[in-house]
This record gives C-alpha cells, sequence and structure tokens, in this order.
DNA sequence: TCGATAAGTCAACAACTGATGACTTATGCT
DNA sequence: AGCATAAGTCATCAGTTGTTGACTTATCGA
C-alpha cells in the first residue's frame, strides 16, 4: 500500500477517538481564537471531522466549550505538611502558570476563559472557580482581619503572571524560568503575610 | 408643545453629537460583552442612531473599536521627585484599577481590550501599551540584573488586581478601598526591591 | 426663498453562524 | 453472509454579521 492509498483511505469509525480529536482540537482553537472567534466548522477541519458530529457528541458549541474547558481543583492542596502560603502559591505557580506551553492543549483552562471573558456566563464559572475552589484555602492560613483581601490579592498576583505570559506574551516573564520567577513571587507572598492590618 | 411632541420630535442634526454618542455607546458595549459580543446594531440602538452612521464616520467596527479603546499614557508618570517604583505602582492603581466604575465609560481600556482578548490584534495592542508604555519605566529603577523581570511582576501583579476586580468579581478585591488595597501592594513591591537576584 | 451641502435613512448584499433531520455507509455480531 | 446498529455525511435552515450605495431630508448661507 503507497502513502497515497493511505492518505486516501477512509479512516475507522472511531467514536472514542473522534471525541477526543474534536475536544483537542477545540481546545487549541478556543485558546487561540476565544469562544467567539471560533466556529463549530474551524474545530471540525481541525480534527480532520463533519461539524455536525459536535452536535451528536456534544449537544452544541457551548457545551464542547464547556467540557474542553473543565478541569479538576485538586482538592487540598497543601493537605498535611505544608500549610505555608508562600509554598502553597508556589505550587499554583507551577500547577497553573507555568505549564509547558509546547504541549497540546497547553494551556490551563483559566486562562483559556480569560481569552473568551466577553461571555457572561465565562466570566461567572471564572469566579466561582477561582474564588470559591482555588483561593478558599489561602484565606484561613493568613494572618489578620483581611485575610479574604490578601488571599484575593495572592491570586491576582497568580492570575496577572499567567495574564503576562500566555494572554500578553510580555518578554521577561515569558522567558523566565519558574525557579527565578518563583523566588520572587515567594518574597512578595512572605511580605504580604508580614504586612501589619491596613 | 407637549411631552408627547417633544418625544417624538425628531431630533436635531448633530454630527458632533452623534459621533460621541456612537462612542460612549460603544465603550459601553465592548466593556460588557467584548469585541465580537457586539454588534454594530447593538451600538446603534444604544446610541439611538442608524447604524451605517458607524461606517460614516469611523469606517469600520474595528476603527470605532481602536478609537473607543485608545488611551493616552501619561508621559513619565513620576518624572520628578516620586522615583520610587513603590509610589510609581500606587499611581498606577489609582489609575488605572481603581476607577470609579459607576461613572459612564468607567472601566479603564485596558480592561476593556481584556474582554476581548481574543482576538489577536488586540493581544498585540494590549502588549505594547502593558510592556512599551507603563512598564517601561519601571524597569530602569529597580536594582538586580532582572530589572525586566521584576518589572514585569509589578504589571502582572496590577493586572490582576484590576482582573479580580472588573473581569472576575472577587468579592473583597472588588469591595475593598484603595487604602487598604494599596497598602498591601505597597509592601509586595518593597519585598520585591529588597529581593536579592534570583 | 432657493439651493447647495451635510446628516441621516433605507433596502439589501453576501458571507457566515449554530443547529436540525433525513440520509448513507461501515462495523461487528450471529 | 447477512443484518442490526452505530458512525459519519449531506443539504439546508433561519438568523445574524459587517458593510455598501443609492436615496431622502434637514440645515444654513446667499
Amino acid at each position: 500500500m503507497t502513502y497515497a492509498d493511505f492518505m486516501s483511505e477512509p479512516k475507522r469509525r472511531d467514536k472514542a477517538a473522534t471525541r477526543t480529536a474534536l475536544l483537542e482540537a477545540a481546545r487549541r482553537r478556543f485558546t487561540e481564537h476565544g469562544y467567539d472567534g471560533t466556529g463549530v466548522r474551524d474545530i471540525a477541519a481541525d480534527a480532520q471531522v463533519d461539524a455536525t458530529l459536535i452536535f451528536r457528541y456534544f449537544g452544541s458549541k457551548q457545551a464542547l466549550f464547556d467540557e474542553a474547558v473543565r478541569v479538576d481543583v485538586p482538592q487540598g492542596l497543601g493537605r498535611d505538611g505544608r500549610r505555608d502560603p508562600a509554598a502553597l502559591a508556589g505550587e499554583l505557580l507551577r500547577e497553573i502558570v507555568f505549564t509547558d506551553r509546547t504541549a497540546p492543549g497547553a494551556e490551563h483552562p483559566l486562562f483559556v476563559m480569560l481569552r473568551s471573558a466577553g461571555r457572561p456566563e465565562v466570566r461567572a464559572h471564572l469566579r466561582e472557580q477561582v474564588c470559591d475552589e482555588y483561593l478558599a484555602d489561602f484565606a484561613e492560613r493568613l494572618p489578620g482581619p483581611d485575610a479574604g483581601l490578601r488571599a484575593e490579592l495572592i491570586g491576582g498576583l497568580l492570575l496577572g503572571i499567567g495574564l503576562m505570559r500566555s494572554v500578553i506574551g510580555s518578554p521577561a516573564l515569558s522567558d523566565s524560568s519558574i525557579e527565578e520567577t518563583g523566588g520572587l513571587v515567594a518574597e512578595m507572598v512572605a511580605a504580604l503575610q508580614a504586612a501589619p492590618p491596613q
């Protein structure tokens, strides 16, 4: 069988494979162009699949987006041992911000959502995930009556760093290593812990 | 002349007024729904004006967006006197992040752009403005060989705080005063200055 | 008061959007 | 081998998008 034969050969029918191909193509497209900038036909073309299968397998474009962007928030990140907010921030920095962006589906879903932040439902989803799931643990480990504010400042710092890297593409942060940036972030978080109540 | 007469009365023709009405409506719509989520007919309806005037006066939807989102970056924010990065950060916090959001056209253009970050041109514009215009002054006032990285970390912190307030809508930061938040931010920036080279 | 010019209106376009339902074709079991 | 069923295809819909050019109407100086 020649190469041309192989290429023109109709591909085997495989629901699971088609589904994940669609899901991966969707993640890439949504990451790069946002929800509104991506059409179902674009996704299907990337996955080399018929566009109507999106509705067969996911129901709607919105449902596909939701699934492409869903993430399991690791429960109780620093459960035993690492109760230190600075260490916790370091973990989040590694898990969310400094993902290997050469890999497929590399960008963390939080930043995919950020690129579609024009849509109110996406913003709501973002708020739930950031505030309720990621930031909840922080507040109770920080001192002072303004612990909630301090926790959100750490969240803002981490998200801001990710924003600079993945959305804005600022040069220094994009090229920096996690050790370099992590060290500076640790100092900032430590200062936040030590700061007197405002 | 009755009220009904007044209401049904055709309004005076006034190019300048129409233009600014369009511009303000565009700012509001783009702020709330992003570029792709906003149609020219939506904007025109808000401004109570015919949609085709957008193309008469601005050329295209994109050009209208550009003009609606344009901002004069104050040159040399801390030219004389306030050479301290922490003070500079405080100024930016007041100017960009803690704008009075009850006012019309309240959101700072940077965050309007963030809500349309799905579009590559918008991201490019954002990068230019943030890195070249806002962050340039910071780098030369910070110590160490990694001054550029530190400057971008401050940028990330400020943008992240704005993001939490205006896009995500996190509770504590949204309700906080500029004094409260500014105090904590000052501590973080100070720690960044004091940090040893990584 | 007339007429030139600017301001605003209207109908329509071609392209694209997400989505549907009826259709065809391949696959795996008996 | 043949058949039921799952997987994939096709034509098409109805609505929306940005944009255009030809049209009407108001405004204001002569």
